[in-house]
DNA sequence: GTCTATAGTAGGATAGAC
DNA sequence: GTCTATCCTACTATAGAC
């Protein structure tokens, strides 16, 4: 039980509205409601509301790319690495889905430098996913489909995790991560024997 | 080189800035400006900024409901069913790219009516992509991996293929089909034999 | 069918009292 | 740290001329 600062109250509940209506349909006063308190009360704690928004989005991305780096960094092969950013994917999603929304619907109304950064850190993570999977098709861990189909169907699913596991609760976190990697590096007909 | 008439023009250039911006950040004068005129003139062929979202998306689901209960009532197993399934959203993914944007993160900002229409069809179309895959695993032609986990697995994909696959065109649309009902149903890990 | 002008509302953000 | 009051800008939409 951490005792939070009045900012990080602030940024939670937007998160919780980002998610819902998406940063441009969030007013300020939507915000400072949901708090409990005027709109003007709000910027005794934050400067803007863009702040918010890249207080969102720059963590989880840095999250996500500081992850990558450790699992592109092991010795392990290709689907022993698949397995570790699907695992990845899935704490992160546990420990912050609603911030995920802001990272995969808003990040386009982040303000220049952030933007930047931010598109640098997505651009240097699909690449590092792209190559592991490419290096698993040349050394036959992988079938040799195509490389983009792969990693984006791969990818989109471990994006999109925010939207539905927070409803389906009754899902054990381990039986997620089980079923999830068998799912999608194995797909779900049977293998013929 | 069919002719279109300046409202569906209209419809056409606002799905486009839906997608990069989203619903709530495009103004009229956005639009306006992005069709050559000024925002008035736009009401001459619209009613409102709403009608144009709903165009949009109820035209795209009821796209996918009706291929969907096309899919239910054919006499095929599960497995040839998801194959059809796949192919349905490669190709409303291919004839309406920028529409389906909308379809996936404006919806939540359609009007009573039009929301609670689009709630129930999209609700509908889970549950019939659930049973499909529940029929599947009672037969042994699925894997009995957690049924949500299945569906919202490929859905996610199939419901974002719109983000990746145009900017990736040197894919062949059959080409996908093909390597897109691999990836999903097989994995992506070679068969042991 | 497009324009200018504008009504009416709501947005982000600040000033200054308590 | 929260309030009321308010600034300034921008939004959707309409009226009426051309």
């Amino acid at each position: 039980m951490k005792i939070e600062n009045r900012r990080d109250e602030i940024i939670k509940s937007a998160a919780i509205l980002f998610k819902e209506r998406g940063y441009s349909a969030v007013t300020m006063r939507d915000l400072a409601k949901a708090m409990g308190i005027k709109a003007a009360s709000l910027y005794n704690h934050i400067q803007s509301k863009q702040e918010i928004l890249a207080s969102i989005i720059i963590k989880l991305a840095e999250k996500f790319t500081t992850g990558m780096d450790t699992i592109v960094n092991s010795n392990k092969n290709a689907i022993e690495k698949l397995e570790r950013i699907i695992e990845l994917h899935i704490d992160v999603t546990l420990s912050n889905a609603d911030g995920l929304a802001s990272l995969n619907n808003d990040w386009m109304h982040l303000e220049e430098k952030n933007l930047q950064y931010f598109e640098k850190m997505r651009v240097d993570y699909e690449e590092k996913f792209r190559s592991i999977v490419r290096e698993g098709v040349a050394k036959k861990e992988i079938n040799s489909y195509n490389i983009e189909i792969m990693v984006f169907s791969m990818l989109s699913t471990l994006r999109t995790l925010y939207l539905w596991y927070p409803k389906k609760d009754e899902i054990d976190a381990e039986i997620l991560k089980r079923d999830m990697i068998s799912v999608l590096l194995k797909g779900i007909i049977p293998n013929k024997h």
